[in-house]
DNA sequence: CTTCTTACA
DNA sequence: TGTAAGAA
């Protein structure tokens, strides 16, 4: 929609990217800072390409399963070289994820039993009293 | 008006 | 990451 040239239909502006998806243009530029994505200069303004585009689309679902940036930046430096050690990489990363969301969930689920345990005894004791 | 860099929060 | 400031 808001490309750069209506001609080349793979260039993008850093605004039209943001936008898109609903990030600021400080997060994309912070991301190229961390290594993420390296768009191509014209002068000094970045021109992303829908290589970048897709880099960015990874990121993004990295983040939202909740992968920090450096573990996405480390999986995404292998889609340039080792294919097969990336897949790996992943496969390790997600069980890792997996692993620790599971245990965040056996912890809150414990939690929630103690907290409903003093729920039941205080309210034996309300009934008691009145 | 848009983007860039740099610095600070 | 947000915001601000000054340059391009």
């Amino acid at each position: 929609m808001n490309r750069i040239d209506a001609d080349n239909k793979d260039l993008y502006a850093i605004a039209d990217l943001a936008k898109e998806f609903g990030i600021s243009t400080r997060a994309i530029r912070f991301y190229e800072s961390k290594g993420l994505i390296a768009p191509e200069r014209v002068g000094a303004t970045r021109v992303f390409r829908r290589r970048d585009r897709a880099r960015l689309i990874l990121i993004l679902r990295g983040k939202r399963l909740g992968f920090s940036l450096r573990d996405i930046s480390d999986y995404l430096s292998l889609y340039d070289a080792d294919r097969n050690q990336q897949v790996n990489l992943l496969a390790e990363k997600v069980d890792e994820r997996i692993a620790l969301l599971e245990r965040q969930r056996d912890d809150l689920e414990t939690t929630i039993s103690e907290l409903r345990e003093i729920k039941n005894l205080a309210d034996q004791r309300v009934q008691k009293a009145s």
